[in-house]
DNA sequence: GCGGTTGATTTGAACGTTCAAACCCGTGGG
DNA sequence: CCCACGGGTTTGAACGTTCAAATCAACCGC
């Protein structure tokens, strides 16, 4: 547990020439610096982040609220966290994990963890339609930066990072039309949350611009369950609509298309082709493998860490990302 | 952002009265007390908690290497973090994760992270069997606890908590016995983890105990995924043992079994009984249901906690956890 | 009335770092 | 020869807290 004290002893130096060797090189001598360094290894000496911290009021480490919605099958959020953790690394900082009551009063949480200064700024996600964190935070100016937009058009306060869902669900039906399908239905949520609706609406927009009909081809399930989007893709194939692609707005709902698909004897991928959405580990382990719009995570997350640890000058950053189709069985050419 | 300094001011008393206020409030005289919090009420004041760390050297962080894994054993990682993390803030204490190579690889990282004074101490999960994390860690003086035993009985180093996988198959062989099966199968993997040995073992010697035959009733799937389970359960099957129960190694090997199940006509928990394991969101979301065994995950976080903030005195403490069974309709009374 | 004890509060220093300013010294111009 | 210049280095203070020791006040017994 060497300090800049000892090693600056140890080469003969001062403590903020040691400290300069390691925070701005430039200033000393090569051979100054050759000699410091070489102390530094020898010692084993790391520089005590508290001390840090303390000096320049920065702690270098971010909050991220871990989700607690026992039912939601957030089944990325491994992925994302990771992600996350990687990127915040790649800038020499850290993710801080903590839990908070959903909405507005979660916020003393947040303001504590600012004040005592344990955290620089959040990484908000799971957010929900006009989700009052932002404003709130905006308002008692501490950084942060959505992952999601909450609001309508350029009226969501603070930065964002999104996926776009529209273009997502486009990319399902461009790709499901040139395997051939040609009456391509949309399984999604009654509830109408920004995402779901945003990827609907990106389904409906590249049918119509496939000249694809639409109408009798969007089914609400009532919950993101395998279960339900098998009764759901039930509801189409009785319909007699001659459904033979289906986008669904999420890995599970999909999944429910599979099966009763498979029940009903056809084969997903060499009759009807399914599509689901965010590439969840469930996707790669059925069979055959789901078709699914993965969300580009890495980029995700360098960007809100980015953002984040930017200028912050006050102009909100807004970055909206591609997903990405990634091919399995599900939709092979039919 | 009030100082201590500026609320002693405000209090009229000392800078180091207000800190007992806080930290030791008995030492102070009632009517000063009083006060005392009064003007923190009114600054608004929350402690520095880097000025705090600084001088008592404790950071009140614990570091979790969040795994990178792109397997399904992370289907219930966010269940795990949400309990580590608030079993962490009840003791006043916060989660900083990080990324780490597998293996030793990563142990400068863990290194870095304790003595740069970025957290107290590690908790250790996605553990593999004779992990070389832990002699390190040892080694080192670095405080950790893991999350799952790697080593034979009672020569692991370090503190640990498990769940005692050997009773949690033994739990599902009696509750498939009770619900009326007799020959119940068990479907593992291959490669012999410590966490699949001792979960076939219970299976087996609860068996014996109940008289039931498990001759050719052990499968080993060649991964975990939904089709090996779903192969595998075929071969049981093909084979012609009666089987009218089985036990799986994970919810994905057991949604295989079901489907398997579903293809040939056979409604699972109206015959044949199945359960998984970890009771994985994929548990509730098919149907019927998965009957599986949940990891106590809010008492192994509570233990996980307890034992690496304990007294340390060099005592190992291990702590073994019961795994409870959720049942659901996939082992109704056949 | 004096030393001893206890309880409440203050004082001074320390934790390990960085910032701002000062210092030292060799160089080159006037 | 003096002065201004600038790169390289040192000095002193500060960040906000807690620790250890000192002080102060009141109370007790003899």
């Amino acid at each position: 547990m060497a300090t800049l004290k000892q090693v600056a002893a140890h080469a003969d130096v001062s403590v903020q020439t040691v400290s300069n060797a390691l925070n701005a090189p430039h200033r000393l001598r090569a051979d100054t610096l050759e000699r410091v360094n070489r102390s530094i290894e020898l010692l084993n000496y790391r520089p005590n982040r508290n001390a840090r911290s303390l000096r320049t009021s920065a702690v270098e480490l971010i909050g991220y609220c871990v989700p607690n919605w026992p039912n939601q099958t957030h089944l990325v959020m491994d992925q994302f966290l990771h992600a996350l953790c990687a990127a915040a690394e790649r800038s020499g900082r850290h993710i801080l994990l903590f839990t908070a009551p959903p909405g507005v009063d979660g916020m003393p949480t947040y303001d504590d963890l600012h004040a005592r200064r344990m955290v620089d700024g959040f990484v908000l996600s799971q957010t929900e339609t006009h989700d009052p964190r932002h404003g709130w935070l905006k308002d008692q100016g501490i950084p942060f930066v959505s992952f999601g937009r909450v609001w309508k058009q350029s009226t969501q306060p603070g930065p964002w990072v999104d996926v776009d869902g529209a273009t997502g669900s486009a990319i399902a039906v461009r790709h499901l039309y040139e395997t051939g399908r040609r009456r391509i239905a949309f399984l999604g949520w009654p509830k109408s949350s920004g995402l779901a609706e945003d990827r609907v609406a990106g389904w409906r927009a590249a049918c119509k611009e496939l000249g694809l009909p639409t109408s009798g081809l969007a089914v609400r399930c009532r919950e993101d369950s395998i279960d339900e989007g098998a009764r759901a893709t039930a509801r189409l194939l009785d319909a007699g609509r001659d459904v033979d692609g289906i986008v669904a707005l999420s890995d599970v709902l999909a999944l429910g298309a599979l099966r009763e698909l498979t029940r009903r004897g056809i084969t997903p991928g060499r009759g009807i082709g399914v599509v689901g959405y965010d590439d969840s580990p469930l996707a790669d382990v059925v069979s055959p493998g789901l078709t699914s719009l993965r969300q580009p995570m890495d980029r995700i997350a360098e960007e809100l860490i980015a953002i984040l640890t930017g200028p912050g000058d006050g102009t909100p950053a807004e970055c909206l990302l591609q997903p990405e189709l990634v091919i399995r069985g599900s939709s092979a050419p039919g």
